[in-house]
DNA sequence: TAGCGGAACGTTACGGGTAACTCAACTGTC
DNA sequence: GACAGTTGAGTTACCCGTAACGTTCCGCTA
């Protein structure tokens, strides 16, 4: 029996180079291709790489050379919300194209599980990280600062970014809807969300959307946040929650489409009449909404470009290009049809 | 100016143990907790590593034991399909809970994708691969083989698989939906989906309810394989098309719900009634179908379970347990109202 | 009090590549 | 034919941890 010098059954460079009666530099020089050998080395090399099935050993490359690996770290909440699923779609395909491999991390929305990542993604030499929301642990910052690593953090714009920055202001986008509202004539709105551990670009869209209604003769009678997650039948039995505790909502704003869509669905079954009875506005225009016969009032934002503009700005950092820390994306309020139109009020 | 060992302003171990005053080794043994050391040398040298900020550099472990990694590297097609999407999340999440990371690749259904992205995934030593699809190219397999990691295949049930495979037999469930259409008292039918590059479930799917439309008295009128993206708004041009081209189609059967939803829009827009006039069938059980008022026809898979189950089988292997090597997690075929009832045929 | 065992810690070698350097054999020039 | 320059290839040291082994020293026992 042949004994193979490492204990995992993989052919190392020595071993190619040994084959190609060359020294393992040469055959290093070879595979980079880097110049400094023959013609005849190279091909001779080649054909023992393919020979013996080589694949190189990208660990050790890091390692010797010091350097960082291509991972680019990823935290993402969820990807039962098909937004952030979006935003991670834009995020890999841009990275991948450049030689880059995304490291996935699903915070499920706790600043706890988001430190625990970031602690293992950073021991693993990654080139850089891309992180979801603008809130993160004391113990994070410290070791990303140590890390000395950049940092892209997406989806709630920060103006002052750790490192860098890319998303939409979710105050202004939740103060433009309440403006919104009530410019189209309800009075007594509602709101229905889900709670979660820490402030975070939901609870900045809230806000923003109370301080609009308030500030142009409205009023939020209920906010009422759920202990669920943010998906369709959670919007259907938080409307029903809503409308049975509170008389008179004229309108309800939803933290997401997902659950905007739920209480749509809630409204049709009680033969509520939407928007005569009932205003509907959600958040994040989902796909489904291009093909539904009402188009939903929700406000869309790009979520793939929002990933993809995230990479390009890792990719910059990555290549010592310059970078604007801080670049907002914008989102546009779709008007939709479950808000009464301007001419009906 | 004092100057650090390393390029990278890195701490490392050697760094610790000298301003702990010990050896190398003696920090790392405080470090892995596996004895050999007094109570008065593990505090002082915690105290350094917090002092310092050390973080340990896993690229080092792993290549001084001559082990893999942590990494299992994981493949899927694309991310707009909701689907897809859920499945990841499973695997990640279970992944994560044993202290494994995902790696991801998004492949676009291209086994010259999924070949390169395996090349990448493999150069960095994972503890194992993750793939969705039975079919890969023969470099990917050759280098699989030679990789000797272990590897799970999803999604489209491989009775022979490589090494283990989790998912659902694409065949029967077309079958299934085959047989329940014209069992509805349909005989005439069409399908609308999206064409790519390689065999794959989808295609399963239609092979498996031709056979068995044809088989039970119906037809398959026409077949339309549209060059797009298998989601809302295709489903919606694509019924169009379908309708537009083939006279006396009584049922459509979709490549998946987001299509078939798609379907149904163009159906209301155009004042067909559904199931009447034109039944309509989907496949992979959407979360939004729960809040839809009419529940589309259509299979359910659990998704998030099939990829948690994956993550399973992937961890039971990486820790030398028994693991069988083909899982089928099953289907349901979900009535729903878009297709007639029993009683009205 | 020699001898022994074990706790606590140090030393060395190694893994798979690469940077930086060295060296030998040609090539061309005058 | 002497010498500089170029080309092709080898040597050595190093990256950061860990396995394996070696060393010191203390306490206990016969």
């Amino acid at each position: 029996m042949s004994e193979k010098k490492s204990k995992t059954n993989k052919v190392s460079l020595s071993e190619v180079a040994l084959a190609a009666g060359v020294s393992k530099m040469t055959a290093s020089r070879v595979l980079r291709g880097e110049g400094g050998y023959s013609e005849r080395t190279r091909a001779t090399v080649m054909e023992k790489v393919d020979e013996l099935g080589y694949l190189p050993n990208r660990l050790a490359t890091v390692f010797a050379g010091d350097k960082t690996s291509t991972f680019v770290g990823v935290s993402i909440p969820d990807l039962g919300n098909e937004v952030f699923a979006q935003v991670l779609e834009g995020i890999d395909r841009k990275l991948g194209a450049f030689g880059h491999q995304s490291v996935l991390g699903l915070t499920q929305h706790t600043l706890r599980e988001e430190e625990n990542w970031i602690r293992t993604v950073l021991s693993w030499q990654p080139a850089g990280l891309i992180l979801t929301g603008r809130y993160h642990s004391k113990r994070a910052l410290d070791m990303l600062r140590n890390a000395n690593v950049p940092v892209v953090e997406i989806w709630d714009l920060n103006s002052s970014p750790m490192d860098m920055s890319v998303g939409i202001n979710h105050f202004d986008s939740g103060f433009e809807m309440g403006r919104f509202i009530v410019s189209r004539g309800y009075r007594k709105v509602g709101y229905v969300g889900t709670s979660h551990d820490t402030a975070n670009a939901a609870s900045a869209r809230l806000d923003g959307f109370c301080k609009a209604v308030e500030g142009s003769g409205g009023s939020v009678a209920r906010q009422l946040c759920l202990h669920d997650t943010a998906t369709y039948y959670p919007g259907y039995y938080g409307t029903e929650q809503l409308l049975g505790s509170t008389r008179g909502i004229e309108c309800i704003y939803y933290q997401n489409d997902a659950m905007a869509f739920g209480g749509l669905q809630f409204c049709d079954a009680k033969g509520m009449r939407v928007p005569d009875d009932i205003g509907v506005a959600g958040w994040g225009d989902l796909p489904v909404a291009a093909v539904m016969r009402r188009r939903l009032t929700s406000v869309h934002v790009p979520h793939l470009k929002l990933g993809q503009v995230a990479a390009e700005m890792m990719l910059a950092r990555l290549s010592d290009e310059p970078v604007e820390a801080c670049r907002d994306i914008g989102f546009r309020l779709i008007p939709g049809s479950t808000v009464k139109s301007a001419e009906t009020r």
